[in-house]
DNA sequence: TAGATTGTTAATCGATTAACAATC
DNA sequence: TAGATTGTTAATCGATTAACAATC
C-alpha cells in the first residue's frame, strides 16, 4: 500500500503516508499563490484554508517532511515550497514543460524556487494562438501542437498541466503521446492515463480545488490499484 | 463524515460507509457490461476483477446492501443492478438524460432495469452530428447544444455522463448550466462542479477505469470537504 | 513576559483483509 | 454428498483529530 517515490531518498518521502503525498501538491499550489502575493510566512491555519483541510492535518503532514516551521511564527513560504518541490520532484533536475499559459501557468513559470527545487521550467505551450510567441519568465510560449517537438528539443522529463479543467485530460493525453512520463496536474480535475502506459500512479484522490498527481521517474513503472 | 443519500430510506443507504458508496457506481458499471453480455450470475471474484478491487471487498460492500447473493452460486446480475440503482437513484423515479451516445451511453439506454430501478432514460444527447437523429432504445439522440431545451422539455432530474474522458468535464458543465443537479459520471475521470452550485458531492475518489459520483436530489445542498 | 503557533502524542475512527462457518 | 461461494467476524492498518507541551 505504501507508494514510495522514485528518486527520493528512502526513509524520508519513501515513508510518507499516502494521504499526505496526495495533499502535498495541494499545499504546493497554495504556496505558489502566497509567493505570488509576496507573502513570506504562512501559518498552518492559513495554509489549511487555502488547501481546504484543517490545521491539524497540515501540521501533521508537514511534520512528516521535517521540522520546517517556527513555533509562534509559522512556516517560510519559499523554504516550504523548496522542500515540497524537492520531494515531488526528486533530487536530480528534471526539465519541465508547462501546458497552459494562463494565470496559473504563468505563476508557476515565474516562480524562481521552482527551478531551484529541481524543476527548471524550460518550455511552455498553450492552445491559444493569441499567446503563442509571448514570453513568460523568459520562456517563449509555443503552440500545443508543437509539444512533441518542444519536449524532444528541451529534453522535458516532467509536464505540468495548468489548463482549465475541461482541457486537462487532453493536455495529459498530449503529454503522454509526446513521451512525458512524469505529470503533475494542477488543473481542478483528476486525469487518467491509459493502463500500461508506464506512468506511475501515486494518487487516486481528488479535491474540488485541485488535482491529481502522477509520477514516474526514470524507474520501473508500477501501477497502484 | 457520513454521507447520507437524499431520497433513500434511512438506516440503509444512509449508513453505508463512504468508501462503499464510492465503489457502488464502479460495481454498477461492471454489472452493465455483464448484462450486455447476457451474463445473469456473477461471483464476488468476477465482479472484483471488473471493478479492480479484491473479492473480500466486494462481498463486504454488497453485504451492506443486504444478503442479495446465493452461497455457492453468486449474485444475480439484474437484481444487483436494481438494488444498487435503487440506492444510487433513490425511490422516486428521476428522468435521466444521457450525455454521450457511444458504446457506454447506448448500453445504459438499452438496459431495461435502469428504468425499472428509478432511472427512466428519457433523453440522449451527443456532440457528433453523425449520430444525432438516430434512436437508441427508442429514444432519439439530440445534439448536445440542445441540452437545455431537452432537459426542460423532458423534465430530466439526473444526468449521466457517458462521454470519453476528455469531454466529461464539459458535459458536466453543460448539465449544470442546463439546471441538472444530480450527475452520475461514468467517464473514466473525476469531474468537478463550481463551488456553491448546489450539487451535493458524495464522492471524492476516483479509479483509473471510472468515475466520480455527484448527487443532489431535490433536497438541501451540502458540501463535503 | 505574554501571545502565538508548532510538533507530537494518544485516542478515535473508518477501511481493509484474511479466514471461515454457513449454506446453497 | 462434495464443491463452491457467500456473509460475517475479528484483527489490522492507516488516517484523522483534539489537545497540549514545547518553544519561538
Amino acid at each position: 500500500m505504501a507508494a514510495p517515490l522514485d528518486g527520493v531518498p528512502d526513509g524520508e518521502a519513501g515513508s510518507l503516508p499516502e494521504a499526505t503525498v496526495v495533499r502535498l501538491p495541494v499545499y504546493f499550489r497554495g504556496l505558489v499563490e502566497l509567493a505570488e502575493d509576496g507573502t513570506t510566512t504562512v501559518s498552518s491555519q492559513q495554509l489549511a484554508e487555502l488547501a481546504g483541510v484543517n490545521a491539524a492535518k497540515v501540521r501533521k503532514d508537514l511534520s512528516y517532511l521535517g521540522s520546517y516551521g517556527t513555533r509562534g511564527v509559522g512556516y517560510d513560504v519559499g523554504f516550504l515550497m523548496q522542500q515540497i518541490g524537492r520531494i515531488l520532484g526528486g533530487n536530480e533536475p528534471a526539465p519541465v514543460v508547462i501546458v497552459g499559459a494562463g494565470n496559473l501557468g504563468k505563476a508557476l513559470s515565474r516562480y524562481d524556487g521552482f527551478g531551484a527545487s529541481g524543476f527548471p521550467v524550460v518550455a511552455i505551450v498553450d492552445a491559444d494562438p493569441a499567446v503563442v510567441g509571448r514570453k513568460s519568465a523568459g520562456v517563449v510560449v509555443h503552440h500545443v501542437d508543437e509539444l512533441p517537438k518542444v519536449v524532444k528539443k528541451a529534453g522535458c522529463l516532467v509536464g505540468i498541466v495548468a489548463t482549465p479543467a475541461a482541457a486537462a485530460q487532453e493536455a495529459v493525453d498530449r503529454l503522454v503521446a509526446a513521451g512525458v512520463r512524469s505529470i503533475l496536474n494542477f488543473a481542478p480535475v483528476v486525469v487518467t492515463v491509459p493502463e500500461g502506459i508506464g506512468l506511475r500512479k501515486v494518487d487516486l484522490a481528488t479535491e474540488l480545488h485541485i488535482l491529481g498527481y502522477y509520477e514516474h521517474r526514470r524507474g520501473a513503472s508500477r501501477a497502484t490499484g
